[in-house]
RNA sequence: GGGCGUGUGGCGGAACUGGCAGACGCGCCAGACUUAGGAUCUGGUGGGAUAACCCGUGGAGGUUCGAGUCCUCUCACGCCCA
């Protein structure tokens, strides 16, 4: 068959249809630009809601719009996108959204330092960042796209707020916050890292106010119990979901105050030392001090405790509790770390067997009395507490018992005297939500003076944020300047009243946005009716069932998603306990052996590297330079490989244009006449077909699914046909390439696709599979060692059995030097793959 | 201090249940085409020795016919919690 007529008629039509000449060479931005048209154009990442079909809901956490996107970002959203197709490609209808986490003080911080309106601000960037996303093509849906500043999505922040305050789930408390005097704002306390601020890094100090509260606690015992049920997340991150609950077991204990009527209650772990305890340690805050202390000299030293549990410090209050099981008088003090929102706020402290109590008793000079030893070494002088279990002494009735039985016999005790009880604590605290900030959802309460406390009505929502404020960064939160936001009218009563001002923490925003997505398919995002449609698409695409991002956001916003699904669960908007079936904890980008940042000057510029290279290899070095859990050392001599590659794949491409024969695209080849080297390829492009999918499948090590593909373009390149079966077969191969690496690099694959004969997009074709028979060689390569060193190989047919294996290995004339006289001791088969020989 | 994780060529990384360590890519070396090469193509490339061979997966032991992989100890780094 000649070629060169239909070399002719393909050119001569694209030449026609684009007015140009095709362009031999590889040039990305051609192509990417043209296809990114297409693909929208066309609207085919747009996905329905499909009953009945097998879904797909692929997730990569949404950004900031802080401006630009960065390399992190790029690859996160590489690695999202390879999975959203090639699981498109498996035939699932695959949900793959993107949005915005679009309150937040950057927004806020640029209104006082450039004088631009947060909104404004907010809203270029996720312009501008849009379209860096959509030359990366990647396939989202966007019309799906949320912004959590938007109205139309905030406003189910204040809807889930009153929900919530509906069921006891919210409430208002004053409380020692962390303030940070640099952002002017409360931090919980997962914002506050080594007592700095988790954005500006400023010291972090302490100031009450009142604020409000999600009951995240209430949900404690289920969050910590269902982790089990997370089998598709990083076990680490289970761990410091676990170990962020933190739940205990434990007893509450009265112990009698000298002089007062009422005693004080402590919590501790560890009644089993409650022998060896020789004083009481109180948080500074603690209620009862007020009747304790009226010594202003002492008041103020407690005052004046620091608030960073760096060093441990503390007061004597000048006052004593009894031990209710020694009769001892016990020193009340105050120690800066026994905090109220932990336990009852008081404990007590045995520091021969607490390493804090041991170096808070060290420096002042309290007594440490040994009531546990471990085994049967007796107690020598401590040198720091023993917090290990062992056998009671000292202890009244309940020596000689080991501490686990004493702990149950002495709450047993507790509970028949009547003088505490058993209780279960957690290290979680409830969420505040409340900020002290412009731009964030308002929430929805009205302070009215003669009703109170007045939650907005749902027909009122939302609230809206005003737009016309000043920012000038300084006295606290903008709202409460705007005259006509702050005054409104009680609902309740009608009268005059005043709006709350804070807005909330926006890590609100990001624990529902999931659910959001799947509403917007249909154009609206209405809530409060899908909680009534039995059939809505919350329950078609719930849960998500691989979500993708940092590690960063392991406690934090997890766990707050987490505890909103069970929410939204009870108040019977979604079906499922758990949003996120599947997590991926993508590693860092590094530089230099450093993250990248601003401060070190060393961040790479994705649009730089776009123009520079095409998105597709950008994306293909994201993928290849390390699988995703681990971190990616950045290297520009890395993309030039990936770059290198991929004109390698046009070149061949090209090349055979006009060999292949298109007209056996969809033939199936009779394996059984296919011979010599065209056999081996065919095999080759089988077994490639099988490393690919399975690399994906097994743990998305898109690496080594790249570097299969790399030598199978290899193997194509160093093909020559000679014969109608030799097309066939590199015809067959070449296709195959394409559809594989269409994931990785959808514009390439997309054109060249098209240039071999495909007429519907490539992500329309099926995944190819792959048979077992063809992938299977036919010839190995038989090992041969004695003594377990490698000392000769043959090749031999795959499958013999192990007496032939063996006749093959002792057939090779060098084996039988090394074995000369010797008798074999023992010779281990490993079939397909080697021979032992025991000498 | 406790918990978890990671250590493999000059570099990024491969190696499913123990079975040829270093796939693939980068870099480097040589060659080809070139006025030129920072383009492209071909070949080579863990270390040591002329070679047969020997040594090699942070270190030291152990189990095994056989260990990067399993066990014990140890060192370094990273993360989380104190």
């Amino acid at each position: 068959m000649a070629t060169w007529p239909y070399y002719g008629k393909i050119s001569s039509q694209i030449r026609f249809m684009e007015g140009r000449v095709l362009e031999a060479r590889y040039n990305p931005h051609t192509i990417e630009e043209k296809w990114q048209k297409i693909w929208a154009d066309e609207r085919l990442y747009e996905v329905k809601d499909e009953p009945g079909r097998q879904k797909f809901y692929c997730l990569e956490m949404f950004p900031y719009p802080s401006g630009k996107i960065h390399m992190g970002h790029v690859r996160n959203y590489a690695i999202g996108d390879v999975i959203s197709r090639y699981k498109r490609m498996r035939g699932l209808n695959v949900l793959h959204p993107m949005g915005w986490d679009a309150f937040g003080l950057p927004a806020e911080n640029a209104a006082i330092k450039h004088g631009v309106h947060p909104a404004r601000w907010t809203y270029e960037n996720i312009r501008y960042m849009k379209e860096q996303l959509q030359r990366m093509g990647l396939s989202y849906d966007w019309q799906r796209e949320v912004t959590t500043c938007d109205p139309e999505y905030y406003k189910w922040n204040q809807w889930f707020f009153l929900k919530m305050y509906e069921k006891g789930l919210v409430y208002r408390k004053a409380s020692s916050v962390n303030w940070c005097p640099s952002c002017e704002t409360v931090l919980a306390n997962e914002q506050v890292i080594d007592g700095r601020c988790w954005r500006c890094d400023t010291v972090v100090k302490e100031k009450e106010l009142e604020q409000w509260f999600f009951r995240i606690t209430a949900y404690a015992e289920e969050l910590l119990n269902d982790i089990e049920k997370l089998g598709g997340w990083p076990e680490r991150v289970r761990v410091m979901q676990y170990n962020w609950i933190g739940r205990s077991e434990g007893v509450e204990v009265d112990f009698p105050v000298e002089g007062l009527d009422r005693p004080i209650r402590i919590f501790t772990t560890r009644q089993d030392t409650i022998y060896g305890s020789t004083f009481v340690s109180m948080a500074k805050n603690h209620p009862v001090l007020k009747e304790l202390v009226d010594d202003g000299e002492i008041l103020r030293r407690i005052e004046s405790l620091p608030g960073d549990l760096e060093t441990k410090e503390g007061v004597f209050t000048g006052r004593y509790a009894i031990n209710p099981f020694t009769g001892d008088r016990l020193p009340i003090w105050v120690a800066n770390f026994v905090l109220m929102e932990y336990g009852t706020g008081a404990i007590m402290a045995v520091p021969a067997h607490d390493q804090r109590d041991f170096e808070f008793a060290k420096k002042y000079n309290l007594p440490i009395k040994v009531v546990i030893v471990p085994g049967d070494r007796d107690a020598s002088p401590l040198t720091e507490a023993y917090e290990g279990e062992g056998v009671l002494i000292e202890s009244g009735r309940f020596s000689g018992l080991e501490s686990e039985r004493a702990r149950e016999e002495i709450a047993d005790f507790i509970e028949k005297e009547g003088i505490g009880k058993r209780v279960v604590n957690y290290r979680l605290r409830d969420w505040g939500i409340s900020r002290q900030r412009y731009w964030g959802t308002p929430i929805p309460i009205v302070y009215c003076d003669s009703c109170g406390i007045v939650p907005v009505p749902e027909d009122e929502l939302p609230v809206l944020l005003p737009e016309d404020v000043s920012f000038t960064g300084r006295g606290g939160n903008p709202l409460s300047g705007v005259a006509e936001f702050v005054n409104t009218t009680c609902p309740s009563c009608k009268g005059p009243a005043r709006r709350e001002t804070d807005t909330m923490d926006t890590f609100v925003d990001s624990s529902w946005y999931f659910i959001a997505y799947c509403l917007k398919g249909r154009g609206g995002m209405d809530i409060e009716s899908a909680i009534r449609d039995h059939n809505s698409p919350i329950n078609y695409w719930m849960p998500v069932d691989q979500y993708i991002g940092g590690i960063e956001h392991a406690v934090l916003h997890l766990l707050y998603s987490r505890f909103f699904t069970k929410v939204l669960r009870d108040i019977g908007l979604i079906k499922v306990d758990e949003p996120f079936k599947n997590l991926l904890t993508q590693g860092m980008v590094i530089k230099d052996g450093a993250k990248m940042s601003k401060s070190k000057g060393n961040v790479v510029d994705p649009d730089y590297l776009i123009d520079k290279y095409g998105a597709d290899t950008v994306r293909l070095f994201c993928l290849f330079a390390a699988p995703p859990e681990k971190d990616l050392e950045w290297s520009d001599q890395g993309v030039e490989g990936a770059h290198r590659f991929l004109k390698r794949v046009w070149a061949v491409v090209h090349r055979f244009r006009n060999t292949i024969d298109v007209a056996h695209n969809h033939a199936v080849l009779d394996p059984s006449r296919i011979t010599g080297h065209a056999s081996r390829l065919l095999r080759k492009t089988h077994q490639t077909i099988k490393r690919v999918t399975d690399s994906i499948e097994r743990d998305y090590h898109f690496n080594t699914a790249i570097a299969a593909l790399m030598e199978l373009i290899n193997e194509i390149s160093s093909f020559s046909p000679s014969s109608t079966e030799d097309r066939e077969v590199l015809g067959f191969a070449i296709r195959q390439s394409v559809i594989l690496l269409a994931p990785f690099a959808p514009h390439i694959s997309e054109e060249l696709w098209h240039e071999i004969g495909g007429t519907d997009s490539v992500f329309n074709e099926g995944w190819p599979v792959w048979d077992e028979e063809i992938a299977r060689e036919e010839e190995i390569e038989l090992v041969v060692q004695i003594n377990g060193k490698v000392r000769g190989k043959v090749m031999v047919p795959a499958g013999l059995d192990d007496e032939r294996l063996k006749e093959e290995a002792f057939r090779i004339p060098k084996i039988q030097d090394y074995i000369k006289g010797r008798a074999p001791k023992k010779v281990i088969v490993v079939r397909g793959r080697l021979v032992n020989i025991v000498v």
